[in-house]
DNA sequence: TGATATACGAAACGTATCGTTTCGATATAA
DNA sequence: TTATATCGAAACGATACGTTTCGTATATCA
């Protein structure tokens, strides 16, 4: 009734030890997986070398050997989860920017991505160490959205003097914020209404220069 | 030639004490300036009780007696500067939003707000206590960009269905994703481009529902 | 078979900050 | 004058930092 929790070490109960001289897979693998489980569990405050270690039944020096500094580690099992992006065609740009939004929030929902990703932003306000690898995280991300952009301009749905790379820095600067404040529910109606918004923007149509076609 | 650095210090020399069984506004003062000065020169991760204690001239009891936390402090020094935000009137929706944005950046570029706001979001994303206020400062921003779009509604320059609040969800989240990301230089043609496609979106223009006038 | 080299986890180290407590000095207010 | 509440200084135990030392384990090579 109460014994379980604490006599079963996490996840793998084979004690591990030096396999000769050449790196663990198993140390490296449960490292990797403590440190992902403490940033989804506790959050970032609780994401220190010692707790990770003790999760892991590793040593410190086993993890400054392989990572050199908590920031390292934060950064590597943060490339272990950012590629499960999704990326559908759903044949209209609106109906791409619905199910990518979505897409997103659960994938920051239901993995501990959204947590990890959390990290990393507060990492990079104060290391520099690591606001080089958010900052070209962003452009990958913001080259997916003009992709889909330009996927959609050959279907006549982008308007000629369309901006994809402004648009793609909103999209995703709007993503990020909804995740800072903690705002990513997967409510339809609203983001319905931000795709709409972002689609055709608030103005009254100027029905000046006239388009070919 | 190097003598004036170390002995004078921070801003005011004169060595404080009790001025008797009330609070001492100068203390006060000295460890809101000292605060926000750490953070905006050394950053979010010198932010410590000892670093503001040493540099204001005060004891830590002091500090823990009058904000409690280290949370509570860094939202009173936030609360002391986030009311500075521009708020024009040029005549047009667009020149509003290019305004504000080169308003924004540059705020948080000359005054050490930018480097407080980054740490508010850093707090929030690990102190409960920080998530409310960050929360509630958003809608304060995104009721301010909506007063804007109706500003411009009466003038014709708003679709009758558009969505000023997703429009004000959408700004606000692009302002900070910019902040984290490190890219708040006054670009004016960036920002120009930026703003035009939150006023139109990317959409070819769909000639359906007619509108009135 | 045996020596070498390297990884592993455990333990302990000195340093720094945490939040707290104790203390003597100060100055207002009763 | 006396009571009261503040102030800064100093020290406390606790925790995490990054490092070093140590004994154990196991491939590789002579």
């Amino acid at each position: 009734m109460s014994n379980t929790a604490t006599s079963v070490r996490h996840g793998h109960s084979e004690k591990r030890t030096s396999i000769g001289p050449r790196r663990s897979p198993q140390t490296e693998a449960a490292i990797l997986e403590a440190a992902e489980a403490i940033l989804n569990e506790s959050g970032h405050a609780a994401f220190t070398i010692e707790a990770v270690a003790r999760r892991a039944g590793a040593g410190k020096p086993t993890i400054y050997r392989w990572w050199g500094s908590k920031t390292a580690l934060l950064l590597d099992v943060y490339r272990q989860r950012k590629l499960e992006v999704p990326n559908p065609d759903t044949g209209s740009l609106e109906g791409d920017l619905v199910a990518i939004i979505r897409g997103v929030y659960r994938f920051w929902r239901d993995t501990p991505a959204g947590a990890v990703f959390r990290s990393v932003i507060v990492a990079a306000q104060s290391e520099p160490e690591a606001l080089g690898p958010l900052t070209e995280y962003a452009r990958d991300r913001r080259e997916n959205i003009t992709g889909v952009v330009e996927r959609a301009r050959v279907r006549g749905e982008v308007r000629d003097d369309a901006d994809p790379e402004a648009f793609a820095d909103l999209f995703v600067g709007y993503l990020w914020g909804r995740l800072l404040t903690d705002r990513i529910d997967d409510d339809p109606d609203e983001i319905a209404r931000a795709a709409a918004t972002m689609m055709g923007g608030i103005a009254t149509p100027r029905m000046a220069e006239p388009r070919s076609r």
